[in-house]
DNA sequence: TCACGATGTCAACAGACGTTGGCCAACAAC
DNA sequence: GTTGTTGGCCAACGTCTGTTGACATCGTGA
């Protein structure tokens, strides 16, 4: 029934197994949209840092459309604040946040929906999604429960989409000129105040 | 020597001027830039947005690249803060900036220049620059003078752009939601928090 | 009247793109 | 060995793109 190797190792490496392919497309997918964004990412372009032929990225992921879809699964792995001392909350944010960017250089999910995002609505509906599913519950953990949580929420995002915004994308000198210890040191009691004020 | 009409206001209009159809280029091709951002946006559309042929832009501007630029021309008029009291100055920079984004619906500038510099390297560097010329300068204006103030104006920047990418470009709904009075409120504290920590 | 410059159209090129379908070679099962 | 499946390449399609150059039209000044 199963053709794949028992060892799970592929000692010696007859083929490609379909699935380190499918692994190696996606990479190469997330990387490139991550740099370039959607429309400048070409499927040939993908196919070649994956080392095979552009007609293999259609059999196995079926359009450029589908691949971008692929490429954009996330899970944020935001801390759950609820057991946290207020005031380390926002630190805790901010901290998480930089980790996550600046963390694994490898992945490349985040840029790849942030940059995505501002022109493709695609991504930006996922970006929405990923909005109401994660970010939302997680900031609520951290506030008395009231009618304008949802509006602090999307507050502290702007806040920290904008931190990735003029340090990631636009690059501003001096946006990257600061460390992460200077960053939680300046930007958390902006992020205090979005959350306490009234 | 001077073939244009004399009085400037082109009685009888016998053909346009060649300044009214570039103005006319240069308004398609900001609203085409602003809402598909630069890879999407293609000279044969500016053209018929501007009633011509594609051609005539590429006799105005010379290039797609140039046209761009030429899109790419902002002045954001911020207002001098130096006597401004303090306390002030936060809610002062939060209505200016909703003011000019959402004062004038047929100014597609700002937006132009935000959804571009994310994927568009000519247009992150539009932006460094007029962080550097405007922004700066006038944040710095609301400072007491130190060695920080850059990165104090840059994590205001990244607040504002934030609140932007949030509103205008993610659309998420919380932000999309609040009036720009209620936004002045929950936010200056934020922009405050900034401009005077430590 | 005639020529000329300015405004504009039209047709085409050359390259890149997403996508398709046919073919090949290696492996596994019988 | 034969056969079927799997991973992969190759050539080509139709379309769209930025860009170019030849040609048309019209108002104006000599």
């Amino acid at each position: 029934m199963k053709t794949e190797a028992v060892d799970g190792t592929a000692g010696d490496r007859p083929r490609r197994t379909s699935e380190a392919t499918k692994a190696a497309i996606l990479a190469a997918a997330r990387s490139r949209f991550a740099e370039q964004g959607y429309e400048r990412t070409t499927i040939r372009g993908v196919a070649a840092d994956a080392g095979i032929d552009a007609s293999m990225v259609m059999r196995y992921f079926g359009s450029k459309e589908q691949l971008f879809e692929a490429a954009l699964a996330i899970d944020l792995h935001l801390p759950d604040v609820r057991d946290v001392p207020p005031d380390r909350v926002p630190a805790l944010f901010i901290r998480h946040f930089l980790d996550r960017w600046e963390g694994d250089p490898t992945d490349d999910a985040l840029l790849v929906l942030l940059r995505s995002a501002v022109t493709n609505d695609q991504a930006a509906a996922r970006m929405r999604d990923i909005f109401a599913r994660q970010v939302a519950p997680a900031v609520a953990a951290a506030l008395p429960p009231g009618p304008d949580a949802p509006a602090r929420a999307a507050l502290v995002s702007a806040q920290l989409l904008g931190l990735a915004l003029t340090r990631y994308l636009l690059r501003l000198p001096p946006a990257l000129a600061l460390t992460p210890e200077q960053i939680e040191e300046l930007y958390a009691p902006a992020l205090t105040a979005v959350l306490t004020s009234r």
